[in-house]
DNA sequence: TTTTATGCAAAGACTTTGCAGGAGA
DNA sequence: TCTCCTGCAAAGTCTTTGCATAAAA
């Protein structure tokens, strides 16, 4: 049932990317490599727009449009790769699979984002599903409410 | 910290919402009721577009415009009378905020959405903002997976 | 060579907004 | 009367799609 899940080196996830991409015969492309690249070193959640604008300052030679980026997400969520998380009216944003799960604490406020593991937490859910017959396959659970600082009033932060 | 919630009447609810009209110096207008009423009687998720086409249903003399239904649910969830709740590429959906906290367990096969109550997973929320000094204003949490009819082979279902 | 991707622009879906007329207080 | 609402249509967002060209296999 517990599924621990290492951290992957890039390198690593590049392989396992490009395994997806020839299962699915579909080709390797720099474009599709250098979105990736920006999820692997993008710390913090993503909306497809600042995805396109990293890949633009940091691959400025690289001409690419908004529909790839938007064409990758979803070949990269489709396959696993990559979480998606909607916020109230923020929007979707993007975030590696990469780490041991994980759920979210969510500042109204600033909008800042606190990851959290409990296995509490997951043990529960799994007795819940079983009671109902369901079979589990993820979750989301969001705690939003006021961090710390803004509590203290402090200053707008990034997510 | 605990607080339960009692599910109301409609009246009652029509009621409580009248006072908010009067706090915010909001007019009563028929249509608002109108809304309001088909979220009463919905018991299940609703998007804009469904309520916009029960209204009209309901009510075909009031010509309701998609506008109105739009302005209303911002209303009402701004107000707490109503609540959202987002899923994956199905959009938003709202829902009256009239029962005891619930989450969800949504079947990604049939859409269906199952609601339960866990005590002991609102008691280990409390103890992790505690941790984080994060003040809980609210929670979201989905388990997602496959219902048992969808497991042995079901039919379709609608939320 | 064959197939799939890409960028661009156009189209779509969903939601909000401006406005003039209409209804509530 | 004065203020707020409404429907309509137009404008905004965000995302997807069609197409001709370009790049990968």
């Amino acid at each position: 049932m517990k599924k621990v899940k290492k951290m992957k080196r890039y390198d690593e996830l590049l392989v396992e990317f490009k395994k997806i991409l020839k299962e699915n015969r579909l080709k390797y492309t720099i474009q599709r490599e250098v979105i990736l690249k920006v999820l692997f070193d993008s710390k913090k959640h993503t909306t497809p727009e600042e995805i396109y604008d990293l890949v633009k300052v940091r691959f400025p030679k690289l001409k690419t449009g908004i529909a790839t980026v938007y064409r990758t997400l979803n070949l990269l969520e489709a396959n696993n790769v990559i979480n998606s998380i909607t916020f109230g009216a923020m929007g979707k944003k993007y975030e590696l699979d990469n780490k041991p799960h994980h759920d979210h604490l969510i500042c109204d406020e600033c909008g800042k984002i606190i990851e959290f593991e409990d296995e509490e937490i997951e043990i529960r859910q799994c007795e819940i599903a079983k009671k109902y017959n369901f079979k589990i396959k993820s979750h989301i659970m969001q705690l939003h409410g006021i961090c710390e600082e803004c509590e203290k009033g402090g200053e707008r932060v990034d997510i």
